[in-house]
DNA sequence: AGGCCATGATAACAGTGTCAACATCGAAAT
DNA sequence: ATTTCGATGTTGACACTGTTATCATGGCCT
């Protein structure tokens, strides 16, 4: 909540930012193909074509309010991996992606859509990806099958979340509890 | 591929299904969103607003879409379960999902964003659900568990498809074939 | 003080979904 | 066989969108 300057001058200050926030606001209420570069330049009180002088063009824009997403979401999924017992850190980092996805539908289907490099986030260099990497390799034995593993859990994650943010599964805390389990799940 | 009457009469004759053709035409090569009313209606040959005597908006459009992605999948699925050993029946199933997806991946969006009742075509009243159910109850035991090992099944395949749909992992069938691995998922 | 250039505004264009009003034609009813 | 009528298609218009070209402003550097 940066408000740089509340009097009129011509130029905004800093406009970037502004839009960025308005956008990431709007992805909390309206569905992703609803935004409109208009809207947004227009609740940020400044001209359509003013965007312009920011983003090259619309999907521009998104892509910046995708990865602000990535970054939330990383933060979320590594508070969830710590003080956690390592044999349920799988689990638990499960569980907050998909919670982190019904927190943030509009931001977590733009977030896959847009960016290429979620991998890196998600699968990757990131912390609590290693931490789970680590964790899959003490107990698979091989790098194909800790691979495997990894990829085995991000797709059951990743479709119990779309799933559910389609409509097609219900929002039941303990259905999600009962397929993000990791006794029955890869043979823990 | 059927076209009613070439001759240029004040009515179409079969406006309706010819729409419906030109918009799945039109998924094959555009994206989900970039699809427009005004376009089909100029491939068909007719009036932007003729559209309305057949649909009450573009989203009703896109649901008769998405309906027809929904039998074309559930026809594959079907095939795909048919003369396989029964052991391999889960697999199979879904490796078809994610081919399927792969073959339509416009369609595929469609088909989970716009209509809620796929549980029933997937997972619920559908000939090769039926046959995976039994399978499934025949080494599991429970009624409970049966459902949890539905539904795991259902997040991998969906996951894995939405995954490699965004870019996020490589269109790689040895990759595909990795995760859809009935030995090490669900301890078969 | 003067000038430059990043940043803003205006006007305009093509394209979109949608509505209201009008046109056409096949078929049912007389 | 003629009339009428409802289903289907057309025209025109409106508000909205993303985007471009052109013009305006004003803070920063010399």
């Amino acid at each position: 909540m940066i408000t740089v300057s509340t009097s009129k001058s011509y130029h905004h200050g800093d406009l970037r930012s502004a839009l960025v926030e308005a956008g990431l606001k709007a992805l909390e209420v309206q569905d992703i193909g609803e935004i409109s570069l208009r809207q947004l330049a227009r609740e940020v009180g400044v001209s359509p074509t003013a965007v312009y002088r920011h983003f090259p063009d619309k999907s521009a824009l998104m892509r910046a309010l995708a990865e602000t997403g990535i970054e939330q979401m990383a933060a979320w999924q590594k508070a969830a991996a710590q003080g956690v017992d390592k044999a349920d850190a799988f689990a638990a980092t499960g569980r907050a992606y998909v919670r982190w996805a019904l927190a943030n539908p509009a931001l977590f289907r733009l977030a896959f859509g847009e960016c290429d490099q979620i991998s890196q986030t998600v699968f990757g260099q990131n912390e609590a990806a290693q931490m789970l990497r680590a964790f899959a390799e003490d107990f698979t034995g091989s790098e194909a099958e800790t691979q495997r593993l990894m990829l085995q859990a991000w797709a059951v994650v990743h479709g119990l979340a779309m799933l559910i943010l389609d409509g097609q599964l219900p929002r039941d805390e303990a259905l999600i509890d009962q397929v993000i389990d990791a006794r029955t799940l890869f043979r823990a």
